[in-house]
DNA sequence: ATATAAAAAGACAAAACTGTCTTATTTCTT
DNA sequence: AAGAAATAAGACAGTTTTGTCTTTTTATAT
C-alpha cells in the first residue's frame, strides 16, 4: 500500500463531498463514512484534520456537516496527500537515507526520482473536482462494486 | 515510504553481501548490521526469511555467517521485494481497493498503473550485483555520508 | 569431548497505525 | 429557554510494525 488507509479515507471522502455536497449542501459523518464504507469515527478524525487545514468546510448543529466549497474542490489531491501522509511520502529515499540525493545518491536514487516526479505531476494536476468528474459519470468508482454490476 | 523498513534493511543487507561476501567468505550479523547502521536482531531475522526463500545462504558454527553464491548476486531486487512486502506492494489500488482494475478504475488508476509497472519493470531488471556495482565503486551510498565527507 | 562461534528460533516489548467509544461544544429550531 | 442535531475532542483498545532479549541448535577447532 502506498497510501495509509486515513489517506485512502480522506481521498475517498473528499470525492464523495465533491460530488454530493456545497456551500448549502452538507453531509454529516454517518453518511459520508456509510457511502465510502470506512470506520466512521475515524474518518470524522480525518476530516476534522482536514478542516483545520483548510481543505474541507464544516458547521456544527442542526442542518450542519461537511462540505467542500469550489474553492476547496478545485485543490490538487497532491496536497491532501502531503498533508495526511507527509510530504515525505513521495520524495523519500526508496532506502531511507536522510542525506540520499543526486550527489550522494542510494542505488536506486535515479528509478525513484524518475517515477515519484511523473506521479507528483500526475497528483499535483489532479484536483478533486477533476477526480470526481468519472465518479459522478459512473466510469469510475470509490468502492469496491458488487458481482451484479461486474 | 514506499518500502517497509524490514524491506530497506534487507535491500541494504543485500548490497553489502553481494560486495564483501561470498561462497568462502561468510559475515555474521554483527558485521552486517554495524555495516548497515541496522538493528541487529531485527536484521538477522530479515535474512533467516531470506536464507529460507533461498535468496541467502548461511551456515552456522565457526567461521559460518551468511553470505551470498553468484547465482544469488544474480537475483533481481523486484524478487526480493516481492517476498519481504508483499507482490501487491507495487500493484495494489491506490485508494485500497480490491476489485479496482482497467474494467471498474479508481479515479487514480490509470496514474498509478503507469507509475507502478515503470518501477517494477527497472526493479525487475536491477540485479543485487547492479546495484552494487555503484556502491563497491564509492560512486552510490547505502549509509547516510558523514557531513566531511559530503 | 569440549569450548566456542555462529545462525535459528521464540518470547517479549515499544511504537505506530487503525479503529471505537464517550463526552464536550456549537448551532439551529421550536 | 430547551431540546435536538451536528462537529470537535479526548480517552482508550486492537493490530501491525519495528525492535530487543534469551535460549536453542549447529558446526568448527582445539
Amino acid at each position: 500500500m502506498i497510501f495509509s488507509k486515513k489517506c485512502e479515507y480522506a481521498i475517498k471522502a473528499l470525492i464523495h463531498l465533491c460530488i454530493n455536497s456545497d456551500t448549502d449542501t452538507r453531509l454529516n459523518i454517518t453518511e459520508i463514512s456509510d457511502s465510502i464504507e470506512s470506520p466512521m469515527h475515524f474518518t470524522s478524525k480525518i476530516l476534522q484534520e482536514l478542516v483545520r487545514h483548510k481543505i474541507v468546510s464544516s458547521s456544527k448543529g442542526l442542518g450542519g456537516g461537511f462540505f467542500l466549497n469550489n474553492q476547496q474542490k478545485n485543490i490538487p489531491i497532491l496536497e491532501v496527500i502531503d498533508i495526511i501522509d507527509g510530504k515525505e511520502l513521495l520524495s523519500q529515499c526508496g532506502l531511507g537515507l536522510k542525506k540520499c540525493s543526486s550527489k550522494n545518491p542510494c542505488p536506486i536514487h535515479n528509478e525513484f526520482v524518475k517515477y515519484s516526479e511523473q506521479l507528483k505531476q500526475a497528483l499535483s494536476t489532479k484536483s478533486i473536482s477533476v477526480l470526481s468528474l468519472g465518479v459522478a459519470k459512473g466510469t469510475n468508482f470509490i468502492i469496491n462494486q458488487k458481482e451484479e454490476i461486474l
